[in-house]
DNA sequence: TATATATTTAAGTAATCAATTGAGTACTTG
DNA sequence: CAAGTACTCAATTGATTACTTAAATATATA
């Protein structure tokens, strides 16, 4: 082997260490995985990851050093994004392999979602069934902010924090469906938890926006269905907004229906 | 968020890190990509890779405890392995996005590649064109040891080593494709140059076995086309040996000829 | 049984990294 | 312009990592 060729080896895998580098902390990759929900201010992700916020900004720039990350600044806040679809698609790749080849995490996830016993998750088949069918509600129980950043077509937002207060608006005749941030994400679990005391029928969907988005299948943008800013809320209404959304999905041929009538 | 919620996230990442962790050393990515051609001793992946034969198991060891690799004991030696074809999927997508995002990578390889200019490398396409055609020679010259482990159908196995002193046994009337392990694989570069400077029409195919197989397409294993255990070379022998082996394909409806008469 | 080979393990060192603290910058609001 | 907020940068700490050398283990061969 040459000393040329050598270099060159030894050049190029550097180059492609640097997105192992930033792959190989556990608070980047939850990083990562809060911003496959949604763009998000440096404040917001200290918060939702227990970071100091000089730590987080430190590992928000060896994520952008790594091309995985790009930022915007808009006034006092710095809001971060995926620089790819590819950068969600790469860590989803990475946290399904790490699912099927570790089995300490099955261990993990066993001891901390035992209390909720027989949730069933749903598949991504059996929710477009149903949905299309009109005889579930598919709730969206991510804070406002990531809902209105992107959501499955026809879900509603209720945010976990305002679900008990709200829980008047949900049909009861009706089979709730929740989503959250993804399987590893616990607001949908608890919102099923909630949905069930109170004699709802629910369910829990185990995928989130990121899982839907790499398949391929449609996210819907900002259209707040469901969403209360000003804190009035009627009875019913969810089922009204609900109707009106699946009206336009139906002159919408080709577009989002097609998955659901698919 | 409860405290038990943040320990349960902590420990979650933690072991998505393990892999994250795994790929973050240039090293180790460069013994996932030789992996990715076959399973190989610890000599071997020593040899190829420049490493110290302490640090490459070491380095072995670390893939070994994140799940991407697995070993076998076969007599004296130890032969590593890709522990699942997700991983060679993986460091893939790690790579692609890598030469998507990073500006410098592009920068390294025109740096080296600027010799043998206008190349030309073929697209995957084209390549089951003329090979539909028969009026291709398609030339793996990588070490006999990985086209045994797994080549493209109908190649024909000359390692860039014999290839000066197995010149005559190459069509002089017939374009001569080669490859080997990838894009950043220089046999296949310096083949071409060879069989260029000696006469032959000769292109290269940029892409290896590892994205052949991750593709979807099929791969062959251990027919050695083309080798020379006994060191005696025929003239026009493997003209010969391509005809037998297409006869074969030929033979297997639905199996690789499927996708070269697709 | 002795010897050689392939690999792993252990110990040590220099380099790198994560997290904290405190200071500094950029922008907005009063 | 002053004060407050959001963020970044720099310096320090302790922990982890890459690599080397040397010793240990396991298997084959003479």
């Amino acid at each position: 082997m040459s000393k040329q060729s050598r270099m060159f080896k030894d050049q190029l895998y550097e180059q492609f260490a640097r997105i192992g580098k930033a792959l190989a902390s556990p608070k980047r990759l939850e990083l990562l995985d809060l911003l496959a929900q949604g763009e998000r201010t440096v404040e917001s992700l200290t918060r939702e990851a227990s970071l100091g916020l000089a730590n987080c900004s430190q590992h928000l720039q060896v994520l952008r050093e790594a091309r995985l990350v790009e930022a915007r600044k808009e006034g006092l806040y710095v809001f971060y994004r995926l620089a790819d679809e590819a950068v969600g698609g790469l860590w989803l790749a990475l946290r399904s392999l790490a699912e099927r080849r570790l089995a300490d995490i099955e261990r993990v996830v066993r001891d901390y979602f035992e209390v909720p016993e027989a949730l069933e998750p749903v598949g991504r088949r059996a929710l477009l069934e149903w949905v299309r069918e009109g005889h579930v509600t598919l709730l969206d129980v991510r804070p406002a902010e990531e809902y209105r950043a992107g959501h499955i077509p026809g879900a509603v937002s209720v945010p976990l924090e305002e679900l008990e207060r709200r829980l008047a608006e949900l049909p009861t005749d009706q089979e709730i469906i929740a989503y959250c941030r993804g399987p590893y994400c616990v607001f949908a679990v608890h919102a099923v938890e909630l949905l069930r005391e109170r004699g709802f029928t629910a369910r829990r969907f185990e995928e989130g926006v990121p899982e839907w988005r790499v398949a391929g299948l449609p996210v819907a943008v900002g259209q707040e269905l469901g969403e209360r800013p000003n804190g009035r809320y009627r009875r019913g209404s969810i089922d009204k907004e609900k109707a009106m959304i699946f009206e336009q999905l139906r002159h919408d041929p080709g577009g989002c229906l097609a998955y659901f009538l698919a």
